[in-house]
DNA sequence: ATGAAAGCGCTAACAT
DNA sequence: ATGTTAGCGCTTTCAT
């Protein structure tokens, strides 16, 4: 059989409770006598159960992380891979629950896996962080949780963000200042926060600069390949057309890109492209994109160092647990100066 | 407090067993009581605790997924999502074990996590379905497994893979087909199965065709965007350069396809382009890559099915424990006839 | 068909 | 600094 707690005790001459503090790191154990007990731990190869441990002493060691992107696109998998390298070496585990918000009951089946996992708390990706009657139960239920990004209600819970706005206004300021004057811009997907950010960054910078934005330069978006295709069709249709394109993510800069081949619009000496997120595809492109890199994993990894902060559960909405983590401005080849 | 078991066979007048029984759908509850307890349990909002489940019962109902995939590639992302898709309709949990083979003391982490977990099975994707000495310590703690592409040993335990090799020849035949004589070929990274595999379907079907490959037609690589471009420029440097290019997968082709342009090297009309895997990033290129659709999803879900079976634990090696899925070659715009 | 009692392996609370 | 006791919430015998 497997090795217990009671086989280390009893071999190392100590009792349980001693083999217990000597696993969990605590104090007041002699040193001679923490190191008997880790020889016979090595020698029996002893490794604790942890459901054993989490149904006694109320503590999973699980975090979920909560994921609604049907593309699972590289954004879903930079965040978990984040999260899941920082609880392993914290020694928590993470669950990743996908969620269909499109079907029906997938709260119910959720909020049951959350419970019978007893989670320790949960991480809540766009656009899960901004549905309201989701961190109601949560809430409902005592479960301290952590939004990514989520744009709204800033004091109800710790966040973990990147300054949207002030990002994609450094962008338009990019295009700006190779002598785009004439940009277009691909708008995302509504019931994410970053949308009406990115598009206000970009129309400061517009603003600010002086040049004027016509309404026909702002186009919708999905944050899909096939969005950036339409929305870049639809800028790129006009007899005068943009020398610069600015799309909210870097798949529907990748769009834009195929729209242009398609229209026989060489990128970027005819065309400029600038996307957002620095995600996988960003680099899988020629020319390679310009873009924002968003620190997804750290973001994700900032999380996870909340959610585990034992003074969290106290004050899950004090400012100490909001953190901000720098955008950086990329520039790859898809942005040049406008040729004359 | 939360409700436990008690509560709910307290409320309904049963015994703790009887509830136990409704709730693990087990014979021997008369329909009657089988009802009164499932009202109880939906007006007190009962959810089982996992944990104390696991304790006394042997079983976790947590399946392993074991990835090493530095890249974190589409390929991993679309595993997981089908793994995860199926673990939630068996009423299982995956937990994600990312391992970095290049650092030291993997094997000891990813061990104690398992075994603290009590798994109920793995399930171990390319390269690291090969790497024996980890098979062996499975083995030795009687963790059941399922390897994707494992590509050997095949008698070991229960498989799931796709037949690399006819996929190869049926590209290769595709390219053939369209006029293609000089293709070239670009190959995957030594660990993987599937390297060999692919190459041997190309070959063979550029022999079966009676069409002789020059050993400088056939270049290595490593299944990324940047092996794809140096191998790319390798095979477009010629003097005369092949008309088309068959990459191991599709990140390659995309680096193919960066090259042609660095070049100058019209695609498809100059230059035909052809993948493997059609992951996310096949789709978000311009001309789409045609390439071999391996229904990562699926494969991950069989892997699923085969662990839970109960009959799995006791003939792990048996034949009905391997499954082939089908391969689909999907046919974009990068691949046209050659132009005379 | 149903129930009572005895753990599963660990930790919290309370000794000593 | 270390040990003892009593559960955590469920399932497993084994009765009835």
């Amino acid at each position: 059989m497997t090795v217990t707690i009671k086989d280390v005790a009893e071999k190392a001459g100590v009792s349980t409770k001693t083999v217990s503090r000597v696993m969990n790191g605590e104090a007041h154990v002699r040193t001679a006598l923490r190191e008997t007990v880790m020889r016979v731990v090595e020698e029996l190869g002893y490794r604790p159960n942890a459901f054993a441990r989490s149904l006694s002493s109320a503590r999973s060691y699980l975090l979920g992380m909560l994921l609604d992107d049907p593309a699972w696109s590289g954004y879903a998998a930079g965040m978990q891979r984040g999260a899941l390298m920082r609880c392993r070496e914290k020694h928590y585990h993470l669950v990743v629950e996908p969620v269909d918000s499109g079907v029906g009951g997938w709260e119910e089946e959720l909020m049951a896996s959350i419970a019978s996992l007893r989670l320790d708390g949960a991480i809540l990706t766009p656009p899960l962080c901004r549905l309201s009657p989701l961190l109601d139960r949560l809430e409902a239920i005592n479960l301290p949780y952590v939004r990514i990004s989520p744009g709204e209600d800033e004091s109800r819970s710790g966040l973990v963000d990147i300054d949207e706005e002030g990002a994609a206004f450094a962008m338009t300021e990019h295009l700006i200042s190779l002598g785009h004057r004439d940009i277009g811009f691909i708008e995302g997907i509504p019931s994410h926060a970053a949308t009406p950010k990115r598009r206000a960054g970009f129309l400061s910078a517009m603003h600010r600069a002086g040049v004027p934005v016509g309404a026909d330069r702002i186009v919708p978006g999905d944050f899909t390949f096939k969005g950036g295709i339409e929305g870049g069709e639809a800028l790129l249709r006009h007899a005068k057309r943009p020398t610069a394109i600015f799309a909210s993510n870097d798949d529907m800069a990748l769009g834009v890109s195929a729209a242009a081949a398609k229209l026989e619009i060489a990128v970027p000496s005819q065309l400029a492209i600038a996307g957002f997120d620095d995600g996988p595809t960003a680099r899988v492109a020629w020319p390679p994109i310009t873009t924002i890199r968003q620190p997804v994993g750290e973001m994700a990894a900032a999380a996870v160092d909340i959610l585990i902060d034992p003074a969290y559960r106290d004050a899950p909405g004090d400012r100490r647990f909001h953190r901000e983590l720098p955008y950086e401005l990329i520039i790859r080849g898809s942005t040049t100066a406008p040729s004359a």
